[in-house]
DNA sequence: GTAGGACGATTGTAGGACAATATCAGAGGC
DNA sequence: GCCTCTGATATTGTCCTACAATCGTCCTAC
């Protein structure tokens, strides 16, 4: 499409190749990653919204890639549950309702309190050593905004995961939608939020280091707890928002074409 | 398509149609799906073993459709896991290791517990009443031979999450291998180990029905730790076997195909 | 006997074509 | 005036062909 034959015919007109992304484009292999990793990220950081639509001739413009690898990197953005396919209508990025989010919670606080209490018995001292220096940052009294936040908290968990060491279970963790759930939530984190969950992390942490699994997976699952009433309470926000005036968004910018 | 061919250019072979599946080929749009679960019942069923590859040239073949919709489903497959996809050298069946067995089992073990509990307090009366339509079998007294067993299991715990109503959590125990597991374990299945998982079933049935959430899932975690115990002396069974004495369970009953 | 290179098998990607389906807008009927 | 049916449009689903990249293997040369 568009430059798919610019691409081509031209000698490969270097000004196609400076499109969307200036990151270097892949070596033969990496396409499908690469495409992945960029929406990823760009549904992780809000960029797309959720509702956006994912037309594949967009995306092979975007990319300047062919059909073949755009499709399969959204059957596999698909799979991981970051946005929804209908046949014969495309895909969207995924909008989790209320009931997901609720159940997705009620999982995720199974999974990291197993990973706290997993990681609160681990003996490797180098684990131990990597995941004191991966968690340094919650120490820090400085205030954060939300993006630091964000990030310190996917590090914070991801650590525990980590020293857990149970790969499936970090694999399922990816799964678990935190961050979509994050992206979604993002405006009700005020500083008392920001602040009470970094005492949380603290709290998980010491536990940790103390080596005590039940401390560890109990104060993980209240912390989650509490984060789900975050989120349930930013989703019923945002829901509000569409309800009265879906008509501003959705016809402003949002909806579709 | 298996009419792909025949759709388009009339004649195309009728005898490339009569391939593998007597299954009646899909309409448009089901294609990927088809072979999705044509592959996964080969998969579970223990027609396509382990390490078994799975060569694109050779699946157009017998489906008769083109690598689009092969590859489509091939990614399909890795995404839930149950086949291994290496750059540049093709898909194979996924064999789990032992390492892979004891941490989806100690994941398997949270959620299903936590199924178990939630089914216990669920209210919903016509869920109850499904459910207890749902487990029927397993108070059946006759002897079960591992094929059925494997049946009433599946349908057992599957049984518990349709109570639990928690959607997500349900799509999840899919991609927990537990088939895969069991694909991978059958031999093990003596008579004394059904009846006692038969028992476990019961227990655990009853406690729900009594809406005793602390019983359902204490007796839920004790049937699974039991059961990853019988899957890791199988898997070892099986190492073994593959070394050594591969003769006597897989030439007795055992084995696959 | 090992290092290196040629070859074959298979996957990764491109690009073009057409069929099937969903969406939307306008024509016609009530 | 509102509803329904129909056609136009946009997009996806699938096929096909071709070529580049890569992995394995076998074969040769030293």
């Amino acid at each position: 499409m568009s430059n798919a034959a610019v691409r081509r015919n031209g000698k490969t007109s270097e000004t196609t190749q400076r499109r969307a992304r200036a990151a270097a484009p892949p070596a033969h292999g990496a396409t499908v990653a690469f495409i992945v990793e960029s929406l990823r990220e760009d549904i992780w950081a809000g960029r797309l919204e959720p509702g956006s639509r994912l037309v594949e001739s967009d995306l092979t413009a975007r990319f300047a890639v062919s059909r073949g690898p755009v499709r399969e990197s959204l059957r596999r953005l698909s799979a991981d549950g970051l946005i929804e396919h209908r046949p014969h209508r495309g895909a969207v990025v995924r909008r989790l309702t209320e009931r997901e989010i609720r159940e997705l919670f009620l999982i995720r606080i199974e999974m990291e309190a197993l990973a706290a209490r997993l990681a609160a018995v681990a003996e490797a001292p180098e684990r131990r050593a990597r995941f004191a220096a991966s968690i340094e940052p919650i120490h820090s009294d400085s205030p954060r905004n939300p993006c630091d936040y964000l990030k310190e908290n996917a590090a914070f968990h991801d650590a525990v995961m980590a020293l857990a060491d149970n790969l499936e279970l970090r694999d399922l963790a990816i799964r678990l939608q935190l961050p979509l759930i994050m992206a979604q939530v993002g405006d009700v984190l005020t500083p008392p939020v920001l602040e009470a969950s970094v005492r949380e992390h603290r709290a998980i942490a010491e536990a940790i280091s103390a080596r005590n699994p039940e401390a560890a997976s109990a104060r993980m699952r209240e912390h989650l707890e509490r984060a789900a009433a975050v989120a349930l309470a930013a989703r019923a926000a945002g829901a509000s928002d569409e309800g009265a005036s879906a008509s501003i968004q959705t016809i402003l910018g949002g909806k579709r074409r």
